[in-house]
DNA sequence: AACGGAAAAGATGTGCACAAATTTGGTGAA
DNA sequence: TTCACCAAATTTGTGCACATCTTTTCCGTT
């Protein structure tokens, strides 16, 4: 399936994880990353490591500084605002833009995500939520065969992604949950109908609620 | 104004270069970029220079292959028109995520391309109307507050932006040019009764249009 | 003459040593 | 005590030598 050399390989490797790390908030914004600790951490040398810190920056997670060090970045409010608006369009234009045929393999992926949501409901925990979110996410890009969408859809998500994260900490638990859980039922339902396009407003709409409750939680 | 640093500054520097060398079919699809020679040119060692070529590989321009070179890509004539499907969508939402409140200082820079757009018709040019579309996109881009929208949108344009460049050659350059300059007098008139939306529907219609003349070129 | 394989050439990837920049700490004078 | 300044420590940026991989070429064998 992937004949990826050894350098990509581990770059991609690497890449994911750091991104992950960063996402988590297991380095939180302001943290320094040192890429000599990173390269002895990954059991390579800075060069590699350096050529994923670099891709970091150009997509905003973090931010070099000649002298001072690599630090993770906060986002600023507007700016995450403006993001999260977009992310809105995106992801209604998912099912108007090449959207796939809805078989029933993707259905049983629906399903399986509400299984697994459910099961985190009885069990709450921030980065259970926070990872089934993320695989989710990546779960509703891939109902467009439009690439373009999919890489920036991903791209804004990884930016967006600390904050919506720092809220639900600050939230309640539990209710956030459940938001998310009801989104996956929404989601079914409409992966049942074979309805491209209810699962993509489905999703533009639960961002839309996403954005007013973080904007709360910002008070 | 800008207090960036010498690195950050020589690496914007090469960005820019390369990437309009591709864009503007310098470097035609499948050129192989040595390494040594670029850096040899730009006066740096291949480090600085290896940095600016993964990115231009992250945004799809090229692609290296360990032992072979770094090569220029073609872009897949389906996946290209989904980009444009996705441009054609960003171009619109310019007009509704964030726009600026267009000044008078705006309206005089519609009015300056369309000048400049009246005599590249009296003395059409490849490269001169490849130029200032690429300028009048940037222009575009900047009537929304939405950085996410723009460096999107940028990040599109440039993928996209030889493919209309080889089909404009293929196409009557008269023509082209002329159909360019009816979309600067459209957009002034935009920009004249302060409407944003409208302007971001000009050059969303004529994103539409220039798909249709793409695809009938690649015929 | 045709074919196979090894060697050489040329490209990107990696590791290391050093350069450049910033921060921090201390030290001496006012 | 406070302020100014310098030096040391820490960190990212650069250049270079070498490793690794792919392609090409050439020479020997059949």
């Amino acid at each position: 399936m992937s004949d990826q050399p050894d350098a990509r390989l581990r770059f991609l490797r690497l890449h994911d994880a750091l991104r992950t790390r960063i996402c988590l908030l297991d380095y939180p914004p302001g943290t320094r990353l040192s890429e000599e600790t990173l390269a002895a951490e990954f059991g390579t040398s800075r060069t590699p490591l350096r050529r994923v810190l670099a891709r970091l920056e150009d997509e905003g997670l973090v931010i070099s500084q000649h002298g001072v060090g690599t630090i993770v970045t906060d986002v600023d409010p507007g700016e995450m605002a403006r993001t999260y608006d977009l992310r809105r369009e995106l992801a209604g234009l998912v099912g108007r833009l090449s959207p796939v045929a809805i078989t029933d393999e993707i259905v049983a992926m629906g399903q399986d995500f509400l299984t697994r949501g459910e099961a985190l409901l009885a069990n709450p925990e921030v980065r259970a939520l926070a990872r089934l979110n993320m695989e989710y996410f990546h779960f509703g890009t891939s109902l467009t065969m439009n690439e373009a969408l999919r890489d920036t859809s991903e791209r804004l998500y990884y930016r967006t992604a600390r904050i919506w994260l720092k809220a639900t900490s600050r939230l309640d638990l539990a209710e956030e949950t459940a938001i998310f859980l009801a989104e996956l039922r929404d989601s079914l339902q409409a992966l049942q109908a074979r309805d491209p396009q209810a699962a993509a407003d489905v999703r533009r709409a639960h961002i839309s609620l996403c954005i007013a409750r973080v904007n709360a939680a910002r008070t």
